[in-house]
DNA sequence: ATAGGGCTTCCACCTACTGGAAGGTCAAGA
DNA sequence: TCTTGACCTTCCAGTAGGTGGAAGCCCTAT
């Protein structure tokens, strides 16, 4: 099958498509020409890739999870340490992300938000903290 | 004061502050050695970005929040309005966020972790999802 | 034969920096 | 006075993960 197909299969973009080859990260065979042939087997590793990145992982842990998927003779724990991994990344992420949200909220909630420049967003940001 | 100086007071490091005035975000004087001097109100400047990055504002709301900030006849609604914005954004965020690190956790609950090859992370990420 | 859709490559651009190289400047100490 | 080391400068390249667009080939249907 072409790149169309296989990008509607998969939801993942011809163009990102083009740039996972590009990296290495999937391999398409060529047809006579020049067209790249994508296999089942080439799909399957893409859904996989897509729905590794909808998860968050990085490129470079879709590269390695992709091999250890492949891999018969893989250990669980590898997979694990690297899911582990990427979660506690995701917890910071949202424990920073909710200090922010306080902050920006408690500063729109004192905001007029009027004609007036009277404005304690910016005053909050013009002044240095405690 | 030189860069490294208003780098220590912002908390701002110098390579960025050298970014800043490479994308017009401040412009500090030069001395006759071509060094920068920053003016207290160039530090000032560089602290309310610095702030307002570190609330995750982009680069371009930094800009016009900046020149909001300046204005002594802004009106707070125009504040207001890109800080909720924001909070949306954030809100969005945070929720996205929120649901991998529940797949993510489950997943990584059932996975036994240990030196066999069966893996529930593998086996979800591998077949499409309902 | 021509029109359209699909395919190709290549290059540039996005955000917000960061690292490093090559070289100029300045103040303090021998 | 010379030298050393900490500054400072510019410029180029790279980061993550794509996305947009141009120029040009290919294939099928009419």
């Amino acid at each position: 099958m072409n790149i169309k197909d296989a990008s509607e299969l998969t939801h993942v973009p011809a163009k990102t498509i083009r740039y996972y080859e590009d990296i290495g990260l999937i391999v398409p065979q060529r047809g006579p020409n020049g067209y790249r042939v994508f296999s089942d087997s080439d799909v399957n590793k893409l859904g996989f890739i897509g729905r590794a990145r909808a998860l968050g992982f990085t490129i470079e842990d879709c590269r390695t999870l992709v091999s250890l998927w492949e891999d018969d003779r893989r250990e669980s724990a590898d997979v694990k340490r690297i899911a582990e991994d990427h979660l506690e990344a995701i917890d910071a992420k949202i424990a920073a992300l909710h200090e922010i949200r306080e902050t920006l909220d408690d500063l729109v909630h004192r905001c007029a938000g009027d004609h007036r420049p009277n404005c304690p967003i910016l005053e909050s940001i013009g002044k240095e903290q405690s």
